[in-house]
DNA sequence: TGCCAGGCCGGGT
DNA sequence: ACCCGGCATGGC
């Protein structure tokens, strides 16, 4: 252990990590990368955040199938896809008419506001860009966080339904906690860095999956197990 | 068979 | 400011 006192003008003083930034050491040593997200490029990432919205993985994985093999997966061809052919081909991601209006809205939003460029619409600043996707009907906080992170490659911590059972099952939160809430656990604990918002919320996912199932008290095996509070 | 999955919205208290 | 029903397919 260091010794405070007597050198702190030449070196920092040391603080214990905060137990979150512990917990994704843990994580990360137990499990190593997870290679998020699964998509081959940024846009496909806002499709798929949108396709996954209480959606199992491996049904998003159809549904963008269908749109590559119909050749309308870019902005300008799905955008000028009529609602009724979207939603037959985005079917096996469930609540399909639903998410082809989500993703028209997206659209309309994209080229309304940025041309339809990617790059033009990373300029704008994190914040405005958040508040400004929030405003599009079918693009909540998850979702607009997810596109942030990781296709934007902003740093915003991502929260979903893993990260908060997660979370509060461990009791590092209570169990009314909003998004905003854990959203903030997280990032007044860990350094602004997207790499590490990146990895960690697809490690919370992975034993989210692994360790926490929905009603289950708490898995034994879960390599958090120790930071149990009480 | 029933429950669950990488949410969000709108209407009602 | 919460709380809840609706939306829907596919896998286990």
């Amino acid at each position: 252990m260091v010794e405070h006192g007597a050198d702190d003008k030449i070196s920092p003083k040391i603080y214990p990590l905060p137990i979150i930034y512990h917990i994704y050491l843990t994580l990360y040593k137990a499990f190593g990368p997870q290679h998020w997200w699964p998509a081959e490029s940024p846009f496909e990432v806002i499709m798929g955040a949108i396709l996954t919205q209480n959606t199992a993985w491996v049904n998003v994985e159809k549904a963008l199938t269908n749109l590559k093999e119909a050749k309308i997966f870019n902005p300008q061809s799905l955008y000028q896809t009529d609602l009724e052919t979207l939603s037959l081909l985005i079917r096996p991601a469930g609540y399909y008419n639903q998410k082809a209006r989500k993703i028209n809205n997206f659209l309309h939003f994209f080229f309304s506001s940025y041309r339809g460029e990617l790059s033009c619409m990373w300029q704008e600043s994190l914040k405005i860009l958040r508040d400004k996707m929030l405003k599009v009907r079918g693009i909540g906080e998850e979702t607009a966080d997810s596109i942030l992170l990781y296709a934007g490659g902003k740093p915003i911590f991502v929260v979903d339904a893993y990260t908060m059972r997660v979370v509060k099952r461990h009791q590092l939160v209570e169990e009314k906690a909003y998004y905003g809430e854990v959203q903030q656990l997280f990032m007044r604990n860990l350094p602004r860095i997207t790499e590490l918002y990146n990895e960690y919320h697809a490690l919370l996912v992975r034993i989210g999956k692994e360790f926490c199932g929905k009603r289950e008290p708490l898995c034994q095996l879960c390599p958090l197990r120790g930071y149990l509070k009480g």
